[in-house]
RNA sequence: GUGGGUGUAGCGUAGUUGGUUAACGCGUCAGAUUGUGGCUCUGAAGACCGUGGGUUCGAGUCCCAUCACUCACCCCA
């Protein structure tokens, strides 16, 4: 029979066994974090309704979104963690007390090409906080500083956090008289890392349809650089010619004396004037944040404050914070630029357990035994020679076997091999137990990635 | 969506101005070594050269189409 070629579609992560092990890992920590921080864990469907989707319409979204026909249900995948929350929130808000803290860890879907560091099927790793009615500024410190501590988790160090406020950004505009044009201005000068000042330049005169005298203006306004306190301190010059401005700068103020107090130090956050990305729903406080030695992958992480998270769903004044890590991106870059820490575990087990006899019942008692004791124990059952079982535990990485044969039996012992040093003992069960526990604590490694 | 590039065993590659049996490394499997893995050695399996058509005595190689992948743009995590 012809066989069909088995293949993975373009832009969706499939991985093999110890790799996949690393991404748990970091999972696992970010679960851990975010449970630190007093979030709740949420999960919602990776398909809903469309018009639940699609409920602000237009855009990216739109052209991006799978969407699809099943009967008369007019069906689409999750493009984001934020639009279900917000479906979520609304619906459920008579039942949930605020301020609501939610993590959410799962696989979004979005209809593009794919491209190196862009997938259509990907982990985004969210948090938000939800308020009713009023959320303080304070929240808005208090998660990029949960990001700086899960970064920090994962062994990175090389990164910042930078920050930004929309009402910093529209009020400035709103002073020019170019509040129209905003959203081609900032996406201009987001790219301004790339392109250069000068194209900026030239694109704000040429597409954007700017005078002289106003691109002159932005690029002074974006061209501020230097420490936290210094970009603040020259924002000062623009302070009382428009009220959203002078709001937005005493939040971004906030926010960055606040984060001092979170314990973030200055060298991963930074005030920059430039950023504005991430979805238009965000009204306050932006976040992007970048691996220094990686520019060119763009954010991996990003988010920030909204005003009304549910505004398609409900009268309720629900505002917001929250970010979004692109957990699949931030894999795939560490693992293609071999940052993942290669002595990071990623055996399946501790110890694979060889019966030596015709009988298994006293091995499958042992490994009932291991098992109880936490060591991840696999019985190796089948019927193959000595060498291939032994090549098996190599080939996984499991640390240690036991073998265990009528001789063992009859001495009340079993045999412990670690197979990194190649020590061999026979030993009562209660003494194995301590030595392969005490051996794969030493083995535990403390950060998923290791940075150049 | 727009524009480039690339398709040869599971993976990474070589393949001369078109010429006879498509080569190599890694991996896989077997044996050397039946209660001891890694290292070494020996051997084996595994490719209708993405697909379809064309040019030619002859195509992995040239041409066209198509599909897939990929890079850039757009946009984003």
């Amino acid at each position: 029979m012809e066989k069909l070629k088995p293949r993975t579609l373009s832009g969706f992560m499939e991985l093999l066994p110890a790799p996949q092990m690393q991404l748990e890992r970091m999972m696992e920590i970010l679960r851990e974090t975010y449970a630190l921080y007093g979030f709740t864990p949420l999960d919602t469907p990776a398909i809903e309704s469309a018009e639940i989707l699609l409920a602000k319409g237009g855009g990216e979204t739109e052209k991006q979104i799978y969407r699809f026909q099943k009967g008369d249900n007019d069906l689409a995948l999750r493009f984001d963690l934020t639009v279900p929350l917000a479906k979520y929130v609304a619906l459920h808000a008579g039942e949930l007390t605020f301020p609501f803290r939610r993590y959410q860890i799962g696989k979004v879907y979005r209809g593009e090409r794919a491209q190196r560091g862009r997938f259509r099927e990907f982990y985004q790793a969210d948090i938000d906080i939800i308020g009713d009615g009023k959320l303080d500024i304070l929240n808005e410190a208090e998660i990029p500083s949960i990001i700086y501590s899960i970064f920090r988790r994962f062994g990175l160090t090389r990164f910042v956090i930078r920050v930004n406020n929309r009402k910093l950004l529209n009020g400035f505009y709103a002073m020019l008289g170019l509040s129209e044009k905003s959203g081609d201005i900032m996406r201009t000068v987001d790219k301004l890392d790339k392109i250069g000042a000068d194209k900026v330049r030239t694109i704000l005169l040429d597409d954007v349809g700017l005078t002289d005298a106003q691109a002159d203006e932005i690029l002074r306004f974006i061209a501020i650089t230097g420490s936290n306190a210094e970009v603040l301190a020259k924002l000062e010059d623009w302070r009382g010619r428009n009220e959203i401005f002078d709001l937005g700068l005493e939040e971004l103020t906030a926010v960055t004396k606040h984060l001092g107090a979170f314990g973030v130090p200055e060298e991963n956050f930074a005030v920059d004037l430039t950023i504005a990305r991430g979805l238009d729903y965000y009204t306050g406080t932006v976040y992007e944040t970048t691996l220094l030695d990686h520019p060119e992958i763009g954010s991996v992480c990003s988010g920030g404050r909204y005003d009304n998270l549910a505004e398609y769903y409900t009268d309720r004044q629900l505002p917001g914070v929250g970010i979004s890590i692109g957990l699949t991106r931030l894999f795939y870059v560490l693992g293609e630029q071999e940052l993942l820490n290669p002595d990071l575990p990623t055996a399946p087990a501790d110890c694979l357990l060889l019966p030596m006899t015709e009988d298994f019942s006293a091995a499958v008692r042992l490994a009932t035994i291991l098992r109880a004791a936490g060591i991840r124990t696999q019985l190796y059952t089948e019927q193959k020679k000595f060498k291939a079982k032994m090549s098996y535990a190599d080939k996984l990485g499991i640390p240690y076997v036991v073998f265990l044969g009528e001789d063992e039996i009859a001495r009340n012992v079993c045999s412990v091999k670690n197979l990194r040093t190649g020590d061999q003992v026979s030993l009562p069960v209660d003494q194995a137990i301590e030595l392969i526990k005490f051996g794969i604590s030493a083995l535990q490694s403390g950060s998923v990635i290791l940075e150049k």
